[in-house]
DNA sequence: ATCATGTTTGAACGTTAGTACAATTAGTAC
DNA sequence: GTACTAATTGTACTAACGTTCAAACATGAT
């Protein structure tokens, strides 16, 4: 996480520090979104949670939204990334997909919750939705790494989302096994 | 609050127009709910859309989250029943279940919409979950009528919700015949 | 008519929100 | 050093928030 750019010919100071400032705040409404949800989103509270001043979060975010999308942005690059590295890896694919799935159910719950939050918003600012619509990309690129057709790929992608949603709902701990089973019934 | 605490049998008609205001209440907070999303959602603004006084609202309803739990309810009674009737009509199921997922990209979008980000607000919410989940359940409850495979179950309930989810965040027109090409792969 | 009870209102309380802005600090160039 | 610019702070304003409350109103029961 904390890589300095250094070793670059010149380098503005100013500008480094104020970047990774941005991204502190980031994280902070990561923080706040993933502890009192997406309403519970305010330059003070994220300031708060960043350790500066309210000036500081508005300075960087000027709306509430840009701060929004940020943080969207962010948390879909993080998950999208980690799907990326399933397709990468030689291992079965649906096996890691399945394991992601079920993170939504332990530790990563927050997480994921933080996400699906955000995503709820995104159905109504069309900004956002590019951004939410990736994950969803992401799975379909995983498909067609297994079928042709255009059904299975879209019922993969389905099921995963909806997988998602009985975990978070049921807030209980997920087996793999059994999530593995639903998604290879999709693609079949 | 009084509840049928009255043993005797006559009618207050006080009662009546009361339960006739919370229900216009609820459906000026779903009606927020569609326009500005939850986060919309005040005693000022449902208050306004009803065309009452803020005070109203909190008359009928104590808190905000009484409110939302009041809103959730109500909605997620509307889409039961819908599926009970397929449920119970004699046409093939999955076909009807098809259509009604479609509706979510057409006319019923912003209901749909509304349900949605009940739902999310229910997995923070553990009052609102029980209510998010039936749902689901009915769902379920479909799909026994077509198969005794649990994991058959799990994946259409999974699907019916991936498939909506797509359609809001396309924000296109939805073909019944796709959805039920899915949702079929899903049970068979 | 009188009473009791449910309904409705308007105003007010204290709190917190977004936002703006002048002032201050700190780093960079000259 | 001085000048310039980005980063940061403190403060203040307005608007809206949830909630409370006493009073007024409406209506069915007696």
């Amino acid at each position: 996480m904390g890589d300095t750019t250094d070793d670059s010919e010149h380098i503005d100071g100013r500008r480094a520090r104020g970047e990774r400032r941005r991204a502190e705040i980031i994280e902070a409404t990561l923080a706040v979104v993933t502890r009192d949800g997406a309403a519970g989103v305010t330059h003070r509270t994220v300031a708060k949670q960043a350790g500066t001043t309210t000036s500081l979060s508005t300075y960087y975010f000027a709306t509430l939204d840009d701060l929004l999308v940020a943080a969207l942005t962010s948390v879909a690059d993080a998950y999208t990334a980690r799907i990326r590295d399933i397709i990468d890896s030689p291992g079965d694919k649906l096996t890691g997909l399945a394991h992601l799935i079920a993170e939504s159910g332990g530790p990563g719950r927050e997480r994921a919750l933080a996400e699906r939050e955000l995503a709820t918003l995104a159905a109504r600012r069309p900004a956002l939705r590019p951004v939410a619509r990736r994950w969803r990309e992401n799975i379909a690129e995983l498909a067609t790494t297994l079928t042709d057709d255009p059904a299975a790929i879209a019922a993969l992608v389905a099921a995963s989302d909806g997988l998602c949603t009985a975990i978070l709902l049921d807030n209980a701990p997920a087996d793999p096994d059994h999530i593995q089973a639903v998604l290879r019934r999709a693609v079949r």
